[in-house]
DNA sequence: GTCCGGTCCA
DNA sequence: TGGACCGGAC
């Protein structure tokens, strides 16, 4: 399936020159999306504080896990002036049991910076994003598209294993270029005006179906669109 | 006991 | 580029 790779990469932003199998994998995935994506506390949210705050506890911790914290953590700091004013062993105490505590560390402080030199207001801009510590591609892309709407796509493991897959992009070689390359496909596939919902979608299909051992193609809403090819005729 | 994971640092 | 960071799942 390289040739729907090559054809991807090459149609960069221009929705009405994607092609058709693309347009088609998106639709599935959308519908598929809107009627068994997860209900997760932090979904539907559109404060974009409450949705960094949820993007960097899911970053090494499991959803399940993170559902129990997340409404317990907004309660005590509902707001980004709530969390860059509270004292760093309060907030260490707040993430207890979520482990990786550099996390906690990293979002405190990232929350000082922005009440102290950005005017309060997160920014907006993937790369602006990236600049504040503790997020990296995957965390600004998923705030700037599930919180401002940008166009832009997110990675994590599971939407890598899923455009990998669909798209055929094989393992093996350097992992950083097929890397690269997977994001360069996925911002040229990513649905304009709804990024948010969509980044979203590619995550749950791969926590859910398109899982790393033994994915369940049969039941598969994209294994139509799909290089594994199972469930097409 | 072994694997998994996003970001940061060596 | 590869390990550290922590806790949970298996």
């Amino acid at each position: 399936m390289r040739i729907l790779a090559g054809a991807y990469a090459s149609q960069k932003q221009n929705a009405c020159r994607l092609p058709p199998r693309a347009r088609s994998f998106r639709r599935r995935l959308l519908a598929w999306y809107a009627r068994h994506g997860r209900r997760l506390p932090w979904r539907g949210l559109n404060d974009p504080y409450a949705v960094l705050v949820s993007e960097v506890m899911l970053q090494q911790t499991q959803v399940r896990r993170v559902t129990g914290f997340f409404p317990r953590f907004l309660a005590r700091y509902p707001t980004l002036e709530d969390l860059a004013a509270a004292p760093p062993d309060a907030v260490r105490e707040a993430w207890d049991g979520l482990g990786y505590y550099a996390r906690a560390r990293n979002l405190h402080a990232a929350a000082r910076e922005v009440v102290d030199r950005l005017g309060g207001a997160l920014p907006a801009r993937p790369a602006d994003l990236r600049r504040l510590p503790g997020i990296g591609r995957y965390t600004a892309g998923a705030v700037a598209s599930i919180a401002f709407g940008a166009n832009v796509p997110a990675l994590d493991t599971n939407a890598t294993r899923v455009l990998g897959r669909v798209l055929g992009i094989r393992r093996g070689g350097g992992a950083a270029r097929r890397q690269a390359r997977l994001w360069r496909l996925a911002e040229a596939l990513v649905p304009r005006g709804r990024a948010g919902d969509w980044n979203q979608a590619l995550m749950d299909l791969g926590a859910t179906i398109c899982v790393a051992r033994a994915p369940r193609c049969p039941v598969c809403p994209v294994r139509q669109s799909c290089a594994l090819g199972f469930g097409r005729s």
